[in-house]
DNA sequence: ATCCTGACGCTAT
DNA sequence: AATAGCGCCAGGA
């Protein structure tokens, strides 16, 4: 039987919630809170959660494992980084260390 | 089954 | 910093 992905997208989209202003966590990091939840699925199926569905969520606090953008995050996420006052380094890319916010 | 394509992650260059 | 390769999970043709 095929895994619910209804339940997993409803799941990812609740944490996504909980990331703080100022604040980012990585689709790997979602990816790995959920496995310990019961749902184990990897990095890629919570990108394509976000894709799919992300839409009602602050989609721009989830980013990559190093920081780094998706392509398809664009301009609209680095106002909304500026005006939360998330960390960064550089331009559009954020200071992990400082802006890692540990799904919990 | 096979091939291609992603809002990924890690290592090597 | 940028690029490439490979593993990975899912979905579509």
């Amino acid at each position: 039987m095929p895994w619910d992905q209804e339940a997993y997208a409803e799941a990812v989209l609740a944490l996504v919630e909980r990331v703080p202003r100022g604040r980012v966590t990585t689709y790997g990091a979602i990816a790995e809170h959920l496995t310990g939840l019961g749902l184990p699925r990897g990095p890629r199926t919570v990108g394509r959660v976000m894709s799919l569905h992300g839409g009602g969520v602050p989609w721009w606090r989830v980013v990559r494992a190093d920081g780094s953008l998706p392509p398809s995050h664009g301009d609209e996420a680095r106002a909304a980084y500026l005006e939360e006052g998330t960390p960064l380094r550089g331009t559009g890319r954020v200071d992990m260390p400082a802006a890692y916010w540990q799904p919990r």
